[in-house]
DNA sequence: ATTGAGTCCTGAAGGC
DNA sequence: TGCCTTCAGGACTCAA
C-alpha cells in the first residue's frame, strides 16, 4: 500500500527503534527483489549504527555510521513489521517464524528484528555512499517532494506548459513531483475539483505563467498528503497492530476505489467513476470535477 | 524530449 | 468447492 504518506509513517514508526542501533545480523532470504541485492549486502550492513532514517519520495534512506546509506522501496506490496520489543515494551510475535515472503531480517542489538516482507517483489534495496546519493540512479532525475517549499504554481505551470499528457499522468510523473502516487492523485485533483482527463497545460497560461488552477492545486495536494500521514501517525503512536506491522491504518477515501457510489460533495448528485489513464485507474466525479 | 505500452510478481476478489 | 479472469497502492525499459 505504500505510497508517500505510508513510507512516511513507516519511517516515523522505525525511527526510534533503529536510529543509534547496531546492525546485529542480517538474514537476507532469496537473492534479488526487484533487483539483485547489491554484492556482500548482508556483510556490509552488518555491525553498522543507523545514523538517521530519512524519506525523499517514496523511498527511505537509512544512513549509517561508515557512511552507506541503505536506499528501501516498498514498491506496490512491500511490508515492514517491527518484531521483538514493541514499542510499548510488549513482544508481539514470534521472531524466527517467517513468512514466505519475509525477504529480509535486520537484527538490530537490542533485540529487535526489523522484517521486510513483499509479495510481488516490486520493492528494492540497494546500497550508497551519502556522498553519492544524488547520483543515484534511482535518485537523480527524480522531481521535487510534494511537501517541500519546491512546490509552487510557478514551477507546476513551467513543467505543465507545453505538455500534451493529462493532469493525471502528469502528477503521476515522479521525475516531476516525486513522492504522489495514483490514490492522492486521484483525491487531490478530487479536492480541486479538476477532471483527471483534463490537459496538464490547464495549470499555466499561454505564456507558461501559473493561473488560478495551479494555486489552487497546491494546498489540496499538501493536505491531502498531510491529513493521511496524521491518520498514520496516530495509528502508530497507538501501536495497535497487533503483529508490529507499520502502515496499516484505513484512510477514508472521497472518490478512490468508490465508483458507483455517491459523489461526497455536498449537494453534488454526482456519482463516482472509474476510467483507466495511462494504465491506472482513475477516480473522479464527473459532475463536480471539471 | 515526451509519451504510452509492456513488463516484473503474487494474492485477493468476484463470476460462473 | 474450484477454476477462471481481473485487478492491485510502482516504476523501469523500450519503441514510436
Amino acid at each position: 500500500m505504500p505510497e508517500l504518506p505510508e513510507v512516511e509513517t513507516i519511517r516515523r514508526g522505525l525511527e526510534p527503534v533503529l536510529v543509534g542501533q547496531r546492525i546485529q545480523r542480517v538474514e537476507q532470504r532469496r537473492a534479488d527483489l526487484r533487483f539483485p541485492f547489491p554484492e556482500n549486502f548482508g556483510k556490509r550492513l552488518t555491525n553498522r549504527t543507523v545514523v538517521s532514517l530519512q524519506r525523499r519520495a517514496k523511498y527511505m534512506l537509512a544512513h549509517l555510521d561508515d557512511g552507506t546509506v541503505l536506499i528501501i522501496h516498498l514498491g506496490m506490496s512491500g511490508r515492514i513489521s517491527i518484531v521483538g520489543q514493541g514499542q510499548l515494551g510488549q513482544f508481539t510475535h514470534n521472531q524466527g517464524n517467517r513468512d514466505t515472503h519475509d525477504h529480509v531480517v535486520l537484527r538490530l542489538a537490542s533485540g529487535t528484528e526489523i522484517v521486510y516482507n513483499d509479495p510481488r517483489r516490486f520493492g528494492l534495496m540497494d546500497l550508497t555512499t551519502a556522498a553519492a546519493l544524488g547520483t543515484h540512479p534511482l535518485l537523480a532525475s527524480i522531481g521535487i517532494e510534494p511537501l517541500g517549499p519546491g512546490l509552487t504554481p510557478e514551477y507546476l505551470a513551467r513543467q505543465a506548459a507545453g505538455r500534451r499528457s493529462d493532469l493525471k499522468s502528469f502528477l503521476l510523473d515522479q521525475r516531476i513531483i516525486a513522492g504522489l502516487g495514483n490514490i492522492y492523485v486521484c483525491e487531490a485533483l478530487f479536492r480541486t475539483r479538476l477532471k483527471p482527463s483534463r490537459a496538464a497545460a490547464c495549470l499555466a497560461t499561454a505564456t507558461g505563467k501559473p493561473n488560478a488552477r495551479a494555486a489552487a492545486l497546491i494546498p489540496h495536494i499538501k493536505d491531502v498528503l498531510n491529513d493521511a500521514i496524521a491518520a498514520g501517525g496516530s495509528t502508530i503512536k497507538d501501536y495497535t497492530q497487533a503483529d508490529g506491522s507499520l502502515g496499516y491504518f484505513q484512510h477514508s477515501f472521497h472518490v478512490y476505489g468508490r465508483a458507483g457510489e455517491p459523489c461526497l460533495t455536498p449537494a453534488c448528485r454526482g456519482m463516482v467513476r472509474r476510467t483507466v489513464q495511462a494504465g491506472r485507474s482513475t477516480f473522479f466525479c464527473p459532475v463536480c470535477q471539471r
